[in-house]
DNA sequence: CAATAAACGAGACGGTACGTCCCGTCTTCAG
DNA sequence: CTGAAGACGGGACGTACCGTCTCGTTTATTG
């Protein structure tokens, strides 16, 4: 279903009039994106082109083009194909540890070259707005529901405030890991894993209601 | 100072065996920075390319390239004209508010052109380790700051943490911010700046202390 | 039999081992030569291809692989269908106006879409050496051999010289016509058909015998 | 003058306003024709390629678009660089005897690799109205140009025909030679020299007035 | 009269070349 | 002796067709 978001669509074709004849050659498929994910992991992103994704994969260029509207969807797609069903939801029982559990798995994968390559799909997403759409369909909301399920178990257990926006909570968790993914200015490791839960967790304040029940005794 | 890092250096020329008779022509360094501007404007940051700036601008490619290193660097020149000085750090006494203002205020210009733009040295960023780090010292140095100088003042006046990571703190603000300027999959408006500062000062958890002073009553 | 040359041969089968099934849709074949005979008029020879010729006439392009070695074999056939048997050789009893009803009849036909279809021909001809033959063979034989006719009778009656080279005095006729149909210096008109016969009947040369007997007398 | 025509122009930019900076690189120029000479004696006319050329030349491909039209137009240009000047008009007092200089003059060079260039030329002209214009006024012309001196002086001389139709004439001795170049049937060898020649000049008929004169008697 | 094997429509495939866009560098000439 | 103008070598783009190659689907004998 995503798939078609980023592919010209594999062509379902159920119920349709002409069933016509298509033949998708798979060997093409495979090869283009296993050359696309070495043309990734030997040149990163920027200089991954079409022209050398088809030499590699021994391949025309129009059988890209065919398929895939753009460099990012063959990129989207062979890296689906190594990530795809890798980001099971934990359930600890506790909020705070199932976060950590999500952090951390995400960054073992961000950290490889696949961060670059989520990186370099971001960068096209500003100028092309259907990577924009397929990027978030595919990638962000695989992971955002994984939060969104751990928050709402929190709030049914009562470890999260019930009034609480969630997608806002997993904005405030996502937001900085894809800041210093994409800005660099400091690494996805595990003490930020640890802080950051952390810090939504609890927040930034000194508490008040602490003082204010000291003081009511 | 900074200049320095995007341009090839404005040539202080200190030192220099021929100092002889150079000497930048302002007309065509400010025809470039309009043209940059007014083509981000009207076809956005992907589509600006450097040949249209010089053409534009009446200017000769190697000008361009004479003191600029990219793209990049002409087009942040071109926004640090417009944004240069706009960011001062607000006091109101209470933290919560101090920061609500530098978001609004943040909001204001990344929902103009100069979102996009900003958005696009991102991108840009990806593959191109000097605009990255040209990005990191010119544009969010200061925002940094700014917020640095807010938490550091509430943790003097008791209203935040003690203990907390001030970088992680920034993080918690900012990183939300970049993760919608950059993926849009929710706006930047008033309501999230709000609700934002609120998350990130009190955290999502329910406050156990609060119960057990109910309960105990 | 001309059929042979550009076709692959219609596959009489004679003496196959396995005579089986084989049947050739007329339907595909009628409109395959339609389509071509559309598109020839539509685009000019040029514009034609293949690819075009199948869509229009709703047909796969093997079919026309199968049937045909090229575009040019293809067009040939369709020209073939319009022209064929066209060119019933006059005998008016007088060699200058045979050639020059001959003349007129061709201009008729090469100054419509056909004559830039002949051209495209030609064209064609020079880089393929199968054409080239089928074009000789299909469209040339037959207009040589009625030059051929007329001037063999001019000779028996006694209007030709009896030691002309025939095949020479065909080129000497067709020549300028070829010459202005692919270089188009000059039009196929009714002018040039007269003024050419009588050229070449009579030759450019002053007759001395005329001055010598004028001057006798 | 006639470059004007087939190339986009040497700007000999007389009287402009803005007298721009133009240099073109004698270096590539000379190059790309060296090159497109090599390949068209190498593969043929039809296996020439733009991309070949750039290739072979060390030249991108721009360069080649920039001052050339076509493939047509470069080949062209390098026939010119290897036929310019050798088409001297005789003048040997006998028109006879000039017209079968001119064509054995004619046929040294059709018979070698430029004659299938030509052809190759004459063949894109049926696409290309530019290379056919071009083609007229840099291959025609001169050779027009000739045949019509030696005809006019024959006409001076009283040799020929003072009524004759030059055009025509040109015509009666050109088109038989193209008419063999472009569909092969007949080799252009000395003895059809000869023989056209001798026939364009006595005509075909036997002559009448011959034997109105005997009559006379 | 069912089977069977061809020819069929459709169109994907590996390729070649096209003509265009920009890159970043290099060269010339005018002011 | 700077700077506009823009040509240069180069790399990639996305498109058009080439001729070949499967796919099912007719369809017309022939066994």
């Amino acid at each position: 279903m995503l798939e078609q978001v980023e592919n010209k669509g594999t062509q379902t074709n159920s119920g349709s009039k002409v069933p016509s004849t298509r033949r998708r050659s798979e060997r093409s498929h495979q090869a283009i994106l296993k050359a696309a994910a070495e043309l990734l992991e030997e040149k990163g992103y920027g200089s991954v082109c079409i022209e050398a994704i088809a030499t590699r994969a021994g391949v025309g260029k129009q059988t890209i083009y065919r398929w895939w509207s753009s460099k990012a969807a063959v990129i989207m797609e062979a890296y689906a194909a190594q990530a795809a069903g890798n980001f099971p939801t934990p359930d600890t029982g506790k909020v705070e540890e199932d976060l950590y559990q999500i952090l951390r798995q995400l960054f073992t994968i961000l950290t490889t070259t696949l961060g670059s390559a989520v990186a370099g799909l971001v960068a096209e997403a500003q100028t092309d707005s259907n990577v924009a759409e397929a990027f978030r369909d595919l990638f962000l909301a695989d992971h955002r529901e994984a939060i969104r399920t751990v928050l709402s178990q929190g709030i049914t257990s009562g470890e999260i405030r019930p009034d609480l926006n969630l997608e806002l909570g997993i904005d405030a968790i996502y937001g900085p890991i894809w800041y210093r993914l994409l800005v660099k200015h400091a690494p996805l490791d595990d003490a930020f894993a640890e802080e950051l839960v952390n810090l939504v967790m609890e927040g930034i304040q000194v508490v008040a209601e602490r003082k204010m029940t000291l003081n009511m005794t």
